[in-house]
DNA sequence: CGTTTTTGACCGGCGC
DNA sequence: GCGCCGGTCAAAAACG
């Protein structure tokens, strides 16, 4: 990731910081819908949870990503400090419960 | 040194 | 039965 790739060719594609840390373990262009497609695997022991990553050539800025495996086996860390801790941290992590969740996805009508 | 990332190729399942 | 697609794995290279 970043500790080893220095940057020199630099991410094509900006990934959203949900919390957890994906390891990317593939990535394909699907032509039947035009669009790139990537997949992270939690790199947590006993979280097999994965995520995929679904954007569009023209628009690398439209990240739809899906969560998959359901829950994580361990507590979500979170970057900001009082978010976990505001009433129930767990609740928190639930949200997470439903197992895809989609970001993006704004088709300028 | 260890770690991670990237690409190519392969395989299985499904539909007709 | 066959073809096609999506998904995963492996290896190599580079950086601090």
């Amino acid at each position: 990731m970043d500790q080893a790739g220095g940057e020199s060719g630099g991410r094509r594609i900006e990934l959203p910081g949900d919390g957890f840390e994906w390891k990317k373990y593939g990535q394909k262009f699907i032509k039947s819908i035009w669009k790139f497609r990537a997949y992270y695997k939690c790199q947590k022991e006993g979280c097999n949870v994965k995520k995929k990553v679904e954007w569009s050539e023209s628009d690398p800025h439209n990240l739809r990503i899906v969560y998959e495996g359901g829950q994580h086996n361990h507590d979500l860390s979170t970057q900001d400090p009082g978010e976990s801790s505001r009433g129930g941290s767990s609740a928190d992590a639930n949200r997470y419960n439903l197992i895809n969740q989609v970001f993006g996805d704004n088709p300028p009508s």
